[in-house]
DNA sequence: TTGATATACAACCATATGGTTGTATGATAT
DNA sequence: ATATCATACAACCATATGGTTGTATATCAA
C-alpha cells in the first residue's frame, strides 16, 4: 500500500476519486502517458485496495476506498505510539534517577 | 518517503530507531542480508530523512526521525480532509434539493 | 450492421530496486 | 605496529516497475 502511494501519479489519482467516482478514460484524459499506463497505475491501487472499480455500462468507476487510508493513518500512528513508547520510559528512567 | 516505507526491512529498520539510536552494525545484526543490503536500506531511509546518521567513534548510529513521520501522517490526513469535503458538499446538495 | 468508445491485456523496453561480493578506509584494542 | 571492527562504496546481477504499442472484446450510437 505503501508502494502504491510511493508513485505521484497514483496519489494524484487517489485524490482525483476519494469521495467520487471517475471512469478510467476520464482519468487517462489529464495525463501525458497513455491509456494504458493509467490503467496500470488504477490497477495498482485496486490491488493495493486503495481504490475499487465498478463496471457501468462500458465505462468502470473507480472509487476511492477511505477505510484502507484510515488503516494507512493508523499505521504511521503505530509508529508514532512506539515513539512515545520509548520517550516516556526514558523519562521514567530519568525520574528514578533523580530521585535517589 | 512512501517509497522508503514500502520495504518491509526498511519499516523495520525505522521501527527499530524511532526514539533510541542503534548502529548499523546492530541493526544488521538481525537480518538475514548481508551487512551492505542493510547498509542500503538505511541509507534509502536517510534520503527520505526518516531516520539520520550520528558519528560516535567507529560506530554510525541511526535515529529515527519523528518529525518526518509526523509529516507523513499530516499528508494521509489531508487525503481524509478531501474526502470530507467532498462528503460535505454531497451532503449539502442532497439538503438543498430536499428543501425544495 | 457498422463504427466509435471504453476497457483489457500481452509483449516489449529502459531504468530502478534489492540483493550480492569485493575492496578500501578510519577507529580501537593489543 | 598490527590485527580487527564498523563502515563506505563500487561493480555486478536478477527481478520489479513504469512506460510503450498493438490487438481483442464489449457496449453504445447511427
Amino acid at each position: 500500500m505503501f508502494r502504491a502511494l510511493a508513485d505521484p501519479t497514483r496519489r494524484d489519482i487517489f485524490e482525483r476519486v476519494i469521495g467520487r467516482g471517475l471512469s478510467v478514460s476520464t482519468l487517462a484524459h489529464d495525463y501525458e502517458m497513455s491509456f494504458a499506463a493509467v490503467q496500470k497505475h488504477v490497477s495498482v491501487l485496486e490491488r493495493a485496495a486503495l481504490v475499487t472499480k465498478e463496471r457501468h455500462g462500458r465505462e468502470q468507476i473507480v472509487h476511492g476506498n477511505v477505510s484502507t487510508l484510515r488503516r494507512a493513518t493508523e499505521l504511521l500512528k503505530a509508529f508514532e505510539e512506539i515513539w512515545i513508547g520509548r520517550a516516556t520510559r526514558i523519562a521514567e528512567i530519568l525520574g528514578e534517577k533523580g530521585s535517589e
